[in-house]
DNA sequence: GCCGCTGTGTCATCAATTTGTCAAATGGCT
DNA sequence: AGCCATTTGACAAATTGATGACACAGCGGC
């Protein structure tokens, strides 16, 4: 998980354990030791999470959050408040000025990362919930059930999303890269050959049925799903 | 979207702080103070979504929900309530009465405007409070009771709620940190793993009617409630 | 107030699947 | 035939889910 977490407290300790947390729970941390710190590093460049402790000297985390929520470029980012434990009006404030949502001091180490996760995970898209069908072939990722003729198939979890990326993404030509970028996810390190191999599983599943005629392989290019078996070779 | 959001609210502030945040999320927005003011407004034109809070001076917010499910003029307007964190009896009573989701306070804006988005696609389903049935398995949301097969079973309060937000969004796939916010609520903080032990628990409930294999378990993905059992992996 | 219950959340551990890689086999193309 | 890209079968490591045990908080009875 390669996110960004800008941190803004002021008391070096807890910033120190804010940093360590976070950075063992596998995000980049920048940190800012004040309002108009927190102001300059935003300039050059956006994180992905802001974690605001709401007790600052000088400018209060509620202006940096009403000023984040304010302007365009930032409006989409989430906050996360700190705040004292039991000050109900902090939570109040907080969340009207829109924070996502707030851990009280002290907090857990877990329940923080537990929060960010949630609120990260919130703020997804939605991947589209429609089921697909092509060929003869129907996938329903609301129900994460795959059918070849009407007959349920049994699929790991990388195959299933394999064959769901291929099927909203049908009659296109997907390099190994590509697939690894979309279906592993952004920068995972993996065999471009082991794309091969969770074809060919992906295959093996659908020959059952015939169905393993849809996945094409385009040689030195990568593989392709279309009902449209293709030319074969030298013919028109 | 021009949605209309009639929000049931005493506390001014906790009214303000609704208002504002629908209202930046492009909903209009009718207020009332209490119950009486309520149904006025309900009596000269009805909203796409009612917003509730369950503590209400005079007539309660379970009176209003109740009265909105007996008329049939208001039977299909969704309901969502604000219930206090962590009040068992309220979600479930919400759950009786047919409230269509819950939100905790406090609660995040962003929660918030998700879940009202989330009732109102799919505003078709969800019968009342009507019992719900699936292969044998029985639940009354009035009485608060589970029969498997005619059979009474004794659940624990959490198992109840699980099972019964499962019968009502029986087929689709629901991860674990979707069944945790869901129902154990917005604002817990409880382990992702928790989820599993508690689809034990309510499995070996059901286990000695045989419907434990309602239950399935989606690898990678959560869990299902249906009564088709499902391929086994590899098989077509 | 004390005590035993019940219901919950966490863990440690065990079992089952899944997955990334290799190396050898296969097959297409020139 | 020779060169490559792809297919396959086999494996060991890594994940992920199932279970049983345990500690603890809340509650009601005594």
């Amino acid at each position: 998980m390669s996110t960004t977490i800008l941190v803004v407290e002021d008391e070096p300790a807890i910033q120190q354990l804010l940093s360590a947390t976070l950075t063992r729970a596998g995000h980049d941390v920048i940190r800012a030791d004040d309002g108009e710190h927190a102001m300059r590093l935003l300039n050059e460049a956006l994180p992905d999470l802001v974690l605001l402790d709401w007790m600052l000297p000088g400018r209060s985390g509620i202006d940096i959050a009403r000023r984040l929520r304010t302007e365009e470029r930032t409006r989409a980012i989430p906050i996360i408040m700190l705040t004292a434990r039991g000050d109900e009006q902090d939570k109040v404030s907080g969340l009207e000025v829109g924070a996502d949502d707030y851990v009280t001091k002290p907090f857990s180490p877990r329940e923080l990362i537990a929060r960010i996760k949630a609120v990260l995970r919130r703020r997804a898209p939605h991947a589209t919930d429609d089921p697909v069908e092509l060929g003869g072939l129907r996938l329903d990722p609301a129900t994460h059930r795959v059918t070849a003729d009407d007959q349920p198939l049994g699929l790991g979890p990388t195959e299933f999303r394999l064959l769901c990326f291929l099927m909203h993404n049908p009659e296109r030509v997907h390099s190994r890269a590509q697939l690894l970028d979309r279906v592993w996810g952004d920068h995972v390190f993996v065999e471009e050959r082991t794309v091969d191999v969770h074809i060919r599983r992906l295959r093996s599943a659908l020959e059952a049925s015939g169905h393993d005629r849809l996945i094409q392989t385009v040689r030195g290019a990568g593989y392709r799903l279309s009902v449209d078996p293709g030319p074969q070779r030298g013919v028109g």
